[in-house]
DNA sequence: AGCACGCCGACT
DNA sequence: GTCGGCGTGCTC
């Protein structure tokens, strides 16, 4: 007898194990496919995945159930095996996590594939049937030999009872197809542009061998050009290519540049199909009639037999890391992925990750840089506006005088304006608004959050102290809660120019599934002349009319209670930036800001990656953060406020024990999070920060599941390593 | 997670 | 005696 050894299909902790089934002789089963098992004390019928097939007996089993029954379809195979393994442990999560992120959604719950009958012709009319309705049918099939189903006779105005007739007599015949519910739509040829000698240079070297490469290039140096060529030489050799982008990126325009490339062989992979289109195009790829797919971060997991190429765009963007089971991030994925296969993984941005470049100053990747635009126009020019002057001489508004004046001049001139803001969900600082200064945490370096009673509090190891009344470092009573969004702009805008035609682009305005299209046709189509926005808006978007972008308020994401800050709001400035003057007539770029001196919004006006590189990358040194150091981020959540406050302040005991037999790790924390409590959930964290290699991590998770086993219906808790957001 | 088993108190 | 309430432990 075989047996199998089978992951089920049960999210309880305790089930994260291999069972063995034994094989019955009437069934065949291969590693990765889904079967039915009976499962526990109730038999429960459940599905399972095979993991592997052996002869050999398992040991200390008392009662062996055989599998039931199979499925047809195999998800992954032996290879994949082992990568599932390494996933699991690296990212803490279960078989199943990772399982699911292999076959696409909805499967578990039984989609099939839809089909549709079409007819085709056999043989002409005869006999009784030999009458005018039946030869006209007949005709008419025979012109659509296989494109046409019944609904299509009957709405050209056949009867569909003489087309069964017809069927019945053998005069004509029906075929199932699978019909493929993916996107049809039209698109015109994107016809390839030669490259010029950087764009040349950056090809030749990243396919010369296997291994990451990081593209830098400035915002409008044609990366997607690199892509395109690297993907066509890919092609030509049989293999297979992934492009991931952020969401956010995947608009009508970039599609339309791969589409108008490389025809309907491309699949486009996104969290907005539905269950049936994933399903339609994840077979697409597995029947080998796809060679490429570009889309957000789970596409990186079709199964394509022969992928030597990903290309990751705006690698430093942080939607490549997953926020559910398994936290995975695709960039470390993929890297796997091209060791494996001997590929090539391309990171690309105009702004890298500090991360990722600082790898690449280890020689662990190789930079490639592109410096110039690949069309002529130039950069931008960028102008800082302390917003402190502005409240000096009596100007309390959102707009600084100068970015007002700018955008009359544009409105004259019928050219189009962007105003960013970057009011991404959560944010509370305090700062004075008179010299801009911000209270920060003495030990973290972080923004300190405002509390209700009136005191300040670092989120990040818990210190806490009183607001005082004035500013310590001016003696300004202006000490204000910031908090501004793209509405109160958009009321703001409306009543400074109350004839300009004005649109506001967030997560709340493009929530149904055609208005970001909508949107994005009437600014292009100059129907509209000031647009608003978030993020959203920062990238991607190639307008020719837009001539001067507004950062209304650089702040925001600087003052963000994490590391990251002044990287972020780098980034999103240079985005940003690079969306003024992408025409003919030349780009200008206002950036608002109560600190104008800092390094991150000087350096995005000097267009100066490298120099806000080095000043940031001295400062992870210094305060011992990532890349210098990795960060365990621990948040156990329960109802019960009481209940959590005992056990996360025992568990913050045995974990500091527990550290002490390494080197260089520290706990921070126990703490309430920044989010204290959710639904009802009160929110505490730990956080871990030092050398934690992923052994290290895997020994800590099984502590802390052991050490809360007595407690683990009342709390649950969350492991991520190098986490996003602390939050 | 879901189910069975088993130990204990309350009640016919 | 016996019904059921929940704590404990196992699931190939």
């Amino acid at each position: 007898m075989s047996y199998a050894g089978i992951v089920v299909n049960n999210e309880a902790l305790s089930m994260d194990r291999i069972f063995t089934y034994g094989i019955p002789q009437n069934l065949t089963v291969s590693v990765g496919q889904r079967v039915k098992v009976s499962f526990g004390q109730g038999n429960k019928r459940i599905d399972g995945f095979v993991m592997r097939v052996t002869d050999e007996a398992p040991e200390g089993v008392s009662r062996l159930k055989e599998i039931q029954s199979v499925y047809p379809e195999t998800y992954f195979d032996e290879e994949q095996v082992a990568f599932i393994e390494v996933l699991r442990e690296k990212y803490l999560a279960s078989y199943l996590d990772v399982i699911k992120l292999l076959i696409p959604r909805g499967i578990l719950s039984g989609m099939k594939y839809k089909t549709s009958e079409k007819l085709y012709f056999v043989k002409e009319a005869e006999g009784r049937y030999d009458k005018d309705q039946y030869r006209s049918i007949l005709s008419y099939v025979k012109a659509n030999q296989g494109k046409l189903i019944k609904a299509d006779l009957s709405k050209a105005g056949f009867s569909v009872s003489s087309v069964n007739t017809l069927l019945k007599h053998g005069f004509l015949s029906v075929m199932s197809e699978n019909e493929y519910r993916y996107n049809i739509e039209e698109y015109e040829e994107y016809k390839a542009r030669n490259l010029n000698e950087e764009q040349l240079h950056a090809v030749e070297k990243i396919k010369s061998a296997p291994g990451t490469y990081l593209l830098h290039g400035i915002t409008g140096s044609g990366k997607t050009e690199v892509f395109l060529e690297l993907i066509r030489q890919n092609i030509e050799k049989g293999y297979d290519s992934i492009v991931l982008l952020p969401e956010i990126s995947l608009t009508p325009q970039m599609i339309e540049r791969f589409k108008g490339r490389f025809g309907k062989d491309i699949t486009i992979f996104h969290s907005r199909l539905s269950d049936g289109e994933r399903y339609d195009e994840w077979h697409r790829v597995k029947s080998g009639k796809v060679k490429i797919a570009i889309g957000a971060r789970s596409a990186l997991f079709l199964p394509f037999q022969n992928l030597r190429l990903v290309v990751i765009d705006e690698e430093h963007e942080s939607t490549y890391k997953s926020e559910m089971n398994p936290k995975y991030n695709a960039r470390e994925v993929a890297e796997l992925m091209m060791e494996k296969q001997d590929g090539q993984l391309v990171l690309a941005s105009a702004t890298p990750s500090v991360e990722s470049f600082h790898r690449a100053e280890k020689k662990e990747i190789e930079l490639i840089t592109l410096q110039n635009r690949a069309t002529r126009s130039v950069l931008p020019s960028m102008e800082i506006v302390d917003m402190r002057d502005e409240l000096m001489s009596g100007n309390r508004s959102i707009f600084s005088r100068t970015l007002l004046e700018k955008m009359k001049e544009r409105l004259e001139r019928k050219e189009q304006i962007i105003l960013f803001l970057n009011r991404r969900g959560f944010s509370t600082f305090v700062s004075c608004r008179s010299c801009g200064y911000v209270f920060k945490c003495e030990n973290c370096d972080i923004s300190m959050t405002h509390h209700r009673d009136n005191s300040l509090m670092c989120h990040q190891c818990g210190a806490r102290k009183y607001l005082p009344k004035t500013c310590p470092a001016c003696q300004s009573k202006y000490i204000k809660q910031f908090g501004t969004g793209t509405e109160k702009v958009e009321e703001s805008v409306r009543k400074f120019f109350p004839d300009a035609r004005v649109m506001r682009m967030d997560r709340d305005t493009t929530r149904q599934k055609n208005s970001y299209e909508l949107m994005y046709n009437d600014f292009k189509n100059n129907e509209c002349d000031i647009l608003i926005g978030t993020q959203m808006i920062s990238k991607g978007l190639d307008f020719k009319d837009v001539t001067l972008v507004g950062v209304l308020a650089a702040d925001l994401s600087l003052n963000m209670p994490d590391y990251r800050a002044s990287e972020k709001t780098f980034q999103l400035i240079t985005q940003v930036a690079g969306r003024a003057g992408r025409g003919d007539k030349p780009g200008e770029v206002i950036i608002q800001s109560y600190s104008p001196d800092n390094f991150a919004i000087t350096s995005a006006q000097s267009h100066d990656y490298k120099g806000f590189y080095r000043r940031e990358v001295e400062m992870r040194q210094a305060l011992n953060n990532p890349p210098f150091s990795r960060l365990f981020y621990l948040v156990f959540t329960s109802e019960k406020e009481d209940l959590l406050i005992k056990n996360i302040q025992s568990i913050g005991g045995v974990l500091r024990k527990h550290l002490t037999k390494y080197d260089n790790m520290i706990l921070l924390g126990p703490s309430p999070c920044i989010i204290s409590k959710i639904k009802n959930n009160y929110r505490w964290q730990v956080l871990i920060k030092g050398e934690i290699h992923d052994e290290a991590a895997l020994e800590i998770r099984n502590l802390i599941q052991q050490e809360m086993k007595p407690v683990y219906k009342d709390i649950k808790v969350s492991m991520d390593l190098n986490p996003n957001s602390m939050m």
